[in-house]
DNA sequence: AACAGAACTAGACATACTGTCTAGAAAGAA
DNA sequence: TTCTTTCTAGACAGTATGTCTAGTTCTGTT
């Protein structure tokens, strides 16, 4: 990373950015290398100087995003506050919101199985880490890793429900739904009270109907 | 479905079987068409003759089994009991578990987009229907597109976990830690009373831990 | 047992995409 | 300017697809 190599990001970022844009348009799987570089304005020999695959490509650009979303999330998680502006949930519904375009990619299963599945297994890590520190090592009544897979499963779900249908809804409305449909009763069966302060009572409904 | 098919049925038959069998040993995306009829000891030109691509097989075979498990379901759903040897839930899971093949393939990605998505769409359109009727007219607090569709993710996310991981767990304990996990709040959300009668206290915990 | 039609096969074909390689052009730092 | 990195154009072999044709093998019916 150092010497002459603002061009080597550019063009990276210029290859990121075409698969995404060719991907929605007409789904990740008939994007072809050569359209991509066509896209970039590249030739398609640099795109084997970058990156191995297609996949390779995308894969790339989730570790990036996926960095990002760690960095801003690790400080919240000090404070195990599911609520309010320091939630580490509402956080993660704005993150998917400015990078929807490429959460949109991979959750609705229109990128390939290896990313969605790297996606799906960073976000159960990470759910049954935060589950067992909610737990302060006393016993949960279900499998954590049930319960684990479960948290991490419905978040995504409902991230991709709202990227694919209602945008309108704000990250704070989804954050609370996610709240009440899946985060209660996931402590509830970790035998855990709601350990948590801050309950709004019932925001806005969201925006349309 | 007259004259002189039941060569043809056999035939789809082992396409259907050829086409599981590798894509649970190497991968659905690295099995070829020329793969499949090798397997099936057929010639390549007799596969298209039976489907248009290897999606379509697949496709075909989810439909297939989709239609039995309507089947089994329908009659359970006229009582509403969510729990008991007449749940729908528990049918479900035990469907699974008797289709584990074809389920692992297509619900852990292994398979391709279209498919999974048709399944889940599936899943999410039926859940609608149920939670409709469970609520009778009355008017949900959350809207109910998303607490279907989160009812639809996370059944399908417990089975896919189940399936992977620990199928020690039988399907009635399965079946109970869904009720544990979604449906009782998804009942909630929807602002219902658990209406659902014979809650037994707490079966077994599943065989190993 | 023989026949007719349906179902399958073998092989060839055009097409498309992949991933690698080479020789050389363009860009940018010194 | 000069030197190194980065990119390019085009060619290449390899592999898969989907279509087609002519011919073979089944199987139910007579």
């Amino acid at each position: 990373m150092q010497k002459q190599d603002r061009r080597v990001q550019r063009t990276d970022q210029l290859l990121r950015q075409a698969l995404i844009d060719l991907s929605l348009e007409r789904g990740y799987d008939s994007v072809t290398v050569q359209d991509i570089t066509d896209r970039a304005n590249l030739g398609r020999a640099t795109f084997y100087l970058h990156y191995k695959d297609k996949d390779q490509l995308l894969l790339s650009t989730l570790e990036a995003i996926v960095d990002d979303l760690l960095e801003r999330i690790t400080p919240e998680l000090k404070n195990m506050f599911m609520y309010g502006e320091t939630s580490p949930i509402l956080t993660i519904f704005r993150h998917a919101q400015e990078n929807r375009d490429l959460y949109r990619i991979i959750l609705s299963g229109r990128a390939v199985v290896s990313v969605e599945r790297r996606l799906r297994e960073f976000a159960a890590v990470n759910a049954q880490k935060i589950l067992l520190a909610f737990l302060r090592g006393k016993r949960s009544p279900m499998p954590i890793e049930i319960v684990a897979y479960h948290f991490a499963n419905s978040l995504l779900g409902m991230i991709d429900w709202w990227l694919e249908n209602e945008t309108t809804y704000s990250a704070e409305y989804m954050a609370q739904l996610f709240y009440e449909l899946s985060v209660t009763s996931v402590l509830r069966s970790l035998g855990l009270q709601l350990a948590v302060t801050e309950i709004k009572p019932t925001p806005p409904p969201g925006p349309s109907s």
